[in-house]
DNA sequence: GTATAATTGATTGCATGCAATTTCGCCACA
DNA sequence: TGTGGCGAAATTGCATGCAATCAATTATAC
């Protein structure tokens, strides 16, 4: 029984797949995302598609706008300032509570996934990005707060998407030997340093993401889409 | 052109109908909430009522299980215990941001809405319990930033279904005094008071929703709903 | 009499169809 | 050359239909 409840809707596999694409800069923000479209890339009829795209709407990662369709967001400098400031308060909430939580399963898992970003340093570049958000959104899930944990993830998108828009390509977005420090306060319990740390790691994130880049018009652009949707095809996670 | 996309789709009508009956606790926790037989009441088809429920669940007032349908949640005690814990954060940020906006527009806003509140002291438990909740939803508007504005909202209204489950029905969930009392500290730009004071106010109304109720049987008893489903039908805001 | 299997009824998952709205190309006209 | 309007194509908004799944109840075996 419980098994039926874990089986992931389709709907679930498309909004991941979008979701990857928005975050790994395949679907640049401004773009179009019409349902039939997108419908047919994933074999799929537009009802899915829909269900997809409101649910991206609502984390923030596309727009959309009444009888005029879906695009990719294009959040304002002025949004992804409150965003870049939100998160590092929201973050400061999380760590003050891993370190609550603080065991040594929990750092386990931390220094495990902290070994795979060591291993991936010179992979191709979308990966390394997953991973350094993934240390993230790994340290909200070791809050033991779900609400907690889905504000991580949300925000988290939504500063990837803006870093797509307002940062340089190839700024390697978050150092891995600022996460090796970050684990090494929280392991000593150092609430103080920890907190400095984060902070410190994000905002230098967010200084990275000042350009303001000139205007491109809503281009259509979706082939770059097909390795994506053909993994939902095939019935992929 | 702008008005029409200020043009509500019905689907948001639907779902502020759903919500505000959830949180007036005409729909209580556990409800189930059948597609069809919604969609009757509000004189739509069942493609819009989803639509709802899936929103009204990323919000998480509603549970969808798979193949199962929705019903009203019923968070956990401990769920309840993380998001009052959360709450009371999330809000330390909005006081902190209104005080650096400070302004006396915002303030005579603030003191308009406390002018309703007391106007509505004696009204029905219906009204003052949604009259306060606007108020530390004012507040986060007046904070400057949608995302916070957003997890205010929701962290609210989650708190106003968790109350509906936990607490004892009349209980004055939010003190006017109190709400005078952090105006007064925003006014003197006092924030570690204002903190203090609204940190007070949130522990105070989570401690009264300490009791563990009986269980009970999740019930289809919609008739209760027909003034919310009208107010859409005949379309009203 | 209890437990298991099979059938029926209710409810959701998804696709499709039609009407309404928007967008874009085209042509007239200043 | 640039601008305004008009019609066709594209696209969304919503309803409905059918298949799949789940819940409940009856039937059957032990």
């Amino acid at each position: 029984m419980k098994a039926s409840d874990k089986v992931k809707h389709r709907t679930d596999m498309i909004s991941s797949a979008l979701r990857s694409a928005i975050l790994e800069r395949v679907l640049m923000p401004g773009m179009k995302l019409p349902e039939d479209s997108l419908g047919e890339r994933f074999g799929v009829s537009r009802t899915l598609i829909r269900q997809s795209l409101e649910r991206l709407a609502a984390e923030g990662l596309v727009e959309l706008r009444r009888n005029k369709g879906a695009m990719v967001a294009k959040p304002s400098l002025e949004e992804a300032r409150d965003l870049f400031e939100l998160r590092t308060q929201i973050e400061d909430l999380v760590i003050s509570r891993v370190i609550k939580n603080m065991s040594p399963e929990l750092l386990a898992e931390l220094e495990a996934h902290l070994a795979k970003e060591v291993a991936a340093e010179h992979a191709s570049e979308p990966i390394s990005i997953r991973l350094a958000t993934e240390f993230h959104i790994l340290l909200a899930k070791l809050s033991g707060s779900p609400v907690l944990l889905r504000y991580v993830e949300e925000i988290g998108y939504r500063c990837g998407l803006t870093l797509s828009l307002y940062a340089r390509p190839h700024s390697t977005d978050c150092g891995i030997q600022e996460h090796r420090q970050i684990i090494e306060a929280l392991k000593t319990g150092d609430e103080e340093t920890a907190r400095k740390l984060m902070r410190h790691h994000l905002t230098a994130v967010a200084d990275r993401a000042l350009f303001t880049t000139e205007e491109g018009g809503p281009l259509l652009y979706l082939d770059a889409l097909e390795p994506y949707a053909k993994k939902v095809r095939d019935g992929g996670a």
